[in-house]
RNA sequence: GGCGGGGUGGCCAAGUGGUAAGGCAGAGGACUGCAAAUCCUUUAUCACGGGUUCGAUUCCCGUCCCCGCCUCCA
């Protein structure tokens, strides 16, 4: 493949070239398990999401970590307030996270690494690091010695003479210098604690996905993935713990998602205007919102809202359409050879180029375009258009489906079930309405055909009679 | 203050040293009893000022504006 990413770590766009021939390590920076997901985890969900797929479309073997980080300061809190144990939140916000994931259409990690459950191989990467003088131990704390790396600051770009020095710093007394960082914390009264060598206590945030890619997925791994917020402090951390122990790389490409933004403020649960990542599914569909997600380069912001969304909505019902004509005028149709090649040739180079989600769907709007002239041949019986329609459906599904996730084929499927259960009842239905049509009485076949959108079925009336589907028409 | 990303038609959004994809919305037309769907036609000199160049939206400098990170955060 000639895919092209963005590297955060050095700046510039590279060409992708896998550690090992054919196959593609992955590493992605998953939840807090704190809270209910926000439609900004959803953006990089379903970046990173069309990255892997996008790679095995490719032909590579793809291995897919993503942690969960299940002890945290927030899930202490938050289990304090509920009065119930650390362990019941994190598990809570688990499943939830999982279950939305998978409504949104997100392929499930092949390891989804806890950080509870690497404590050991931590405290061995804490271990290897006291003893080579990068980390310290003060009354069972550790800290991370940062000017004893001597990248340190190089993916986020900063001098470590630069960087701010806040008055506020944390342990500020125990640190030997600010900069330090927390690579184990000794236990609180009523927190949840590990033994370790440096007494009881828990793991410093940024230490398990140092600890947990490097036992996944080797030292070197192909991408570590994740939002721009992570990169300072998190990922620069990630970096310094395992090169200061290790040497060599960590991971060979840096790969960010933008934010997402309400209106022109950035959406955080710190300004509280968080919108929840299970309604919008809801509200909006997982095509249309995945769309959403992708009409934008996947490093730029994306601003929600509801226009936006409703566009996306609009897209998402142009090509079911499409594809619900298509499939009814060729169905079973042997698909002509190359009339695809075009689009399918286009949609991967964008892809190819920076995962350029933009361009990709335009060529799938082409796709349909194409499509959509060939159509009425195709529904006269043109052997040749049917050949071709069916040609460019099984396309668009491959491409929006397989490739984007755009659940069109769901989308029908869906709809094909409520028209088996309904179809005796419209089909009298519209017998009538056609009597009414042949007798001129269009007030009545109007009636008709409203009562049937409001129950959720939609009447064309096409040169070969009418055609109904389950659904509300486009754009409304 | 330090670092970084941006300002492209009404809106969203690609892109290139040789006068700018795609979508949404709007307008007009075809089709229709009317619709729906679809098709056709139609709307930009790319924030501003300099510079480099035969030629810049695309390269350089400056100005203005917006946003992110620098603290937990996808």
């Amino acid at each position: 493949m000639s895919l092209v990413l963005y590297d955060t770590l050095t700046r510039q766009e590279r060409s992708f070239v896998p550690r090992e021939e054919g196959k593609a390590s992955l590493y992605i920076c998953g939840p807090t398990v704190q809270g209910d997901a926000h439609i900004g985890h959803g953006r990089a969900a379903v970046v990173f999401d069309l990255l892997r797929r996008h790679l095995e479309w490719s032909g590579l073997e793809v291995t897919h970590v993503s942690n969960v980080t299940d002890i945290d300061d927030k899930i202490i809190l938050r289990a304090r307030r509920e009065r119930v144990d650390p362990a019941v939140i994190a598990t809570r916000y688990t499943r939830a996270w999982n279950r939305t994931m998978d409504a949104l259409g997100v392929l499930p990690p092949h390891v989804q690494p806890y950080a509870t459950g690497h404590l050991l191989e931590m405290q061995a990467l804490i271990t290897t690091l006291i003893e080579q003088g990068k980390a310290y131990a003060v009354d069972g704390d550790v800290f991370f010695r940062v000017r004893s790396f001597e990248r340190y600051g190089r993916l986020s770009g900063r001098q470590v003479d630069d960087m701010q020095q806040g008055e506020d710093v944390v342990d500020a007394d125990r640190k030997e210098d600010p900069l330090d960082f927390a690579l184990w914390k000794a236990a609180k009264p009523g927190e949840p604690a590990w033994p370790s060598p440096w007494g009881d206590g828990r793991p410093g945030w940024h230490i398990e996905c140092s600890a947990m890619a490097a036992k996944h997925l080797g030292h070197g791994f192909d991408i570590h993935a994740g939002g721009l917020d992570l990169v300072f402090p998190h990922h620069e951390n990630e970096i310094a713990q395992h090169e200061a122990a290790h040497g060599g790389v960590f991971a060979r490409t840096w790969v960010h998602n933008g934010m997402v933004r309400m209106g022109e403020e950035k959406m955080s649960k710190s300004i509280g205007n968080v919108v929840s990542l299970e309604d919008a599914i809801a509200t909006y569909g997982v095509g249309p919102l995945r769309l959403w997600y992708l009409s934008a380069q996947h490093r730029t912001p994306l601003t929600f809202d509801t226009d936006r969304l409703h566009d996306a909505t609009t897209v998402h019902a142009r090509f079911t359409t499409f594809l619900r004509s298509a499939r009814r005028a060729a169905d079973g149709v042997e698909p002509a050879g190359d009339i695809a090649t075009r689009h399918r040739d286009a949609f991967r180079a964008a892809l190819d180029d920076d995962l350029n989600a933009p361009v990709a769907v335009a060529s799938l709007h082409e796709l349909v375009g194409v499509g959509n002239e060939l159509l009425p041949a195709a529904e006269r019986g043109d052997a040749d258009a049917r050949a071709q329609v069916a040609a460019l459906a099984d396309a668009l599904e491959e491409l929006g489906d397989r490739v984007l996730g755009l659940d069109l084929g769901g989308s029908l499927a869906d709809a094909a079930g409520l028209e088996a259960q309904l179809g005796a009842l419209v089909e009298q239905l519209l017998e009538q309405r056609q009597q009414a049509r042949a007798d001129r009485d269009f007030a009545a076949a109007d009636a008709i055909r409203d009562q049937l959108a409001a129950a959720g079925v939609v009447v064309e009336d096409r040169p070969d009679g009418p055609r109904w589907y389950a659904g509300t028409p486009a754009g409304a």
